[in-house]
Order: structure tokens, then sequence, then C-alpha cells
DNA sequence: TTAAAAAATGAGTGATTACTCACTTTACAG
DNA sequence: CTGTAAAGTGAGTAATCACTCATTTTTTAA
């Protein structure tokens, strides 16, 4: 439970197993997918970062686009999975009696994730508009398993009486955008002094339970 | 005051002089920038596209970045401005009483700003994070002048106790936030018969005010 | 009507692209 | 050791890339 966030890490390792070569492949493509964009990047330079033959890359790979997907696809299986696939059951009726607990778990355990996978994330970000394949995986992954369990547990919390009568996806759109909102944010501004990190997820949760209007 | 959203026609018309086959370029490009994104598409594809010898592209224009930014640059000065250099003065002191109802004019005039130039916000969104000149343009025009002003009106609603105390950045993400996520999901799902726009128009207005959480 | 300027052309440039394949090296089971 | 399969190589491929330039067409103005 210590860094199973490094999506990196983790397929590097468990995965099938990689060549060392391989590795360095994925490295090396990561970081120019990232920095570059995936047109924009050639394969030559990828073997040449990678500090292998061109051909290594395509006896492993098909095609570029076929490296690509492989980088991103564990990423989409995982971006949410922790809280979703593991832990959101559990979540549901143990462990936060308030959903004020749950908004400041959610977020800092994103925060983690978003920050040991920047580069993966930017790629995924960046391509799902022009790849017709990684878009049905993410519509596969994330909106429906995903949003779904968390229509659910806004209708936990509705129940509970914590949350409005709303819609439950209009309910989890509106959370969601604010603290989307906060995480592209801080991992822009995060770094600077002028950022009061605390202060800020604090006024995100506050922002979601109450708005900004004055109470009279 | 009709339609002065059309940017594309804008540039078009206003703008220097443009030849027939000039326009047809501009065009060309934002069709094909917009749908396969820029580094995988071609100057030969756009010359075909907009019936143009490949050669008249470079009259125009020494670089194909260069045809780029003279694409986005004018998104980039009128984003936000028909509230923000033209209005928004006069808007913090006279149109708008309440604060929502500024909120309800906001998302109504953007949301059509964003249907008219979709394909070429599409584009500037894309390629911010690789080309450094649109990043500057970016930072200059949006964050600096744009931000600013809203904080200006945000402090401007807080002095009238519709707002509550808090760094006026904060309060402008937050309200950003929740506007942009609306404006993004309406721009995927809102042909669909079960989005209700008004009523998720509502619901945003309500969430900024408010929150979710169930009053008591 | 004409001459100069501007716009447009498209064949041609060398560089680079994703990808192939005959070959060599490495890993490892019997 | 030996044989076999997998891993790795890098020169070579045709296609495509952004861009050039000598030439032709169109526009403009006197």
């Amino acid at each position: 439970m210590t860094e199973e966030d490094l999506i990196l890490q983790q397929v590097l390792n468990e995965e099938e197993e990689l060549t060392e070569k391989q590795k360095k492949i994925i490295i090396a493509a990561i970081e120019s997918f990232s920095e570059k964009g995936f047109a924009a990047t050639s394969t030559s330079e990828i073997a040449k970062k990678a500090g292998v033959a061109e051909g290594t890359i395509f006896r492993h790979y098909k095609t570029k686009k076929e490296l690509l997907i492989s980088i991103v696809t564990p990423v989409m299986a995982k971006l949410l999975a922790p809280f979703i696939i593991k832990d959101l059951n559990k979540v549901l009726d143990r462990d936060f009696e308030k959903f004020e607990d749950f908004l400041r778990a959610m977020i800092e355990n994103r925060k983690k994730f978003l920050k040991n996978n920047f580069a993966i994330f930017k790629i995924l970000v960046q391509e799902i508009p022009f790849q017709p394949e990684l878009r049905e995986q993410f519509l596969e992954h994330i909106a429906k398993k995903t949003f779904g369990r968390f229509a659910k547990l806004v209708e936990h919390y509705q129940a509970k009486g914590q949350i409005i009568e709303m819609p439950s996806a209009s309910a989890v759109r509106l959370a969601a955008s604010a603290i989307i909102g906060y995480l592209l944010i801080n991992s822009v501004f995060g770094s600077g002094k002028e950022w009061d990190d605390e202060a800020e997820i604090e006024r995100t949760i506050e922002f979601i339970m109450h708005g900004i209007s004055k109470k009279e």
C-alpha cells in the first residue's frame, strides 16, 4: 500500500515479462510523447533515447500507434482503480460518515496519482481526441464503470440527507468539475509559493458543500 | 451585435485583406488541425482540401507553424473579449444587481462562443502544451488580463456581501471550474436527449452559489 | 493598352518518416 | 557442449514531409 500509484513501475514489473530493452523503449516513449506529442515524435528518436536499434521497437510493437496504446491502456484501467474497484464499496457504508471526509480522501488520493503519473496522464488527455481506440477504452473504463460507481456513492449520501436532491449524474459532474479544476491548477501552480495548498483543498471542499454565496 | 462571436468570419472579413485562396487555406487548415491535430496534418493535405497549390500556402506563411499561429492568435485575443474588454466594466456597477445574474449571462455568452468556434478552440487547447509562442500569448491575454478582471469582479460582489470572504483568485478558480466543466460536458453530451440543458445551467449556478450540501 | 507588382503554380529539393528483413547475438533447455 | 528459439540489429525501403523557386497567371494602376 506504499507506492501502488506508480503506474510506470507497475507496468514494468508486473505485467508480462518485459526485456530490459523493452522497458527502456517504454520509458523513452513516455518521455517523448509527453514532451512533443505523439505525432511529432519519431520512432528513430525513441530508439536513440532508449539506446536501442530502431528495429527493436518494431520487434515488440507492430506499429508506432500500438506502442502508444500499450503505454496508455494501463492508465485507463487504473486511473481511478484504487478508489473505485478496490475500496469504493467499503467506503460506501463504512469508512466515511460524512461526504466531506470522502471528498478530502478522494482529493488527496487523486493528487498523488496525478503527481506520480503526470507524463502518462498528459499523453492520455492529448491523444484521446485523435485515437478512436483510446476513446473507446476511456468510455468503457472511466465513463461507464467509474462514473456509475460515483453516481451510486452520491445516491448513498443523498439517502443519508447530506446531499440535496438532484440527478446523481449532475451532482457527480459538479463535484468532479471542482476537484479536477483544483487538481489541474495545483499541477501547474502547485510549486509556486503563492499557492497555499492546504487552504485551497479546504476551500474546494467547502465550495462543493456550500458554494460561495454569503450565508445570512 | 448579432454574430460578433464567429471568430472565423471576423478574421476572414476584417483583419488584413486576404485573398480568396488565403481564406480557403485558413478554413481547410482549421478543419484538418481540429480533426487530426497539428503535427499529424500535412501541408499537402491542406493544399488539396483548399483547392490550392502547396506553394501558395508558403507564399503567405513562411512555415506551417506560422499558419497555426495566425489561426489561433485571434481566438486568444478575443476568447473572453465580449465580456472582458468591452462590457465587464459596465457590468461591474450597473447591469447585474446579483452575482447569480452575472453567472447566467456569462454562461450563455461563453456557450455561444464555444459552439461557434469549437474547432479553433480545440486546436488552441491541443497545441498550447507544445507551442511556446501560444503559451506566452495565452498567459498574456487570458491568464493575466482576463483573470485580473474577474478577480476584481469577485471583489466587487464580495464588497456587496454576496460572496463569502476568500482570496478572489480562489473564488474565480472555483466558479470557473464549475462553468468550464458545464461547458465541456455540454459540448459533448449537449445534443443527447438525456441532457436537460436549462436544468443543468440552473444547477450549475445554484451549485456555485450554494454547493450540494443539504441545508438544514 | 501596357507595364510592373502581386498572387499562384507545381515540379523538384533533400531530409525524414514508419516500417522491413536478412542477419547476428543472446538465452537456455536437453 | 549443442541446437533452437527469441531478442536485437542496422542498412535499406518507398513514401511522405515541409519547403523552394523558376515560371505563369492575375490584378492593379497609369
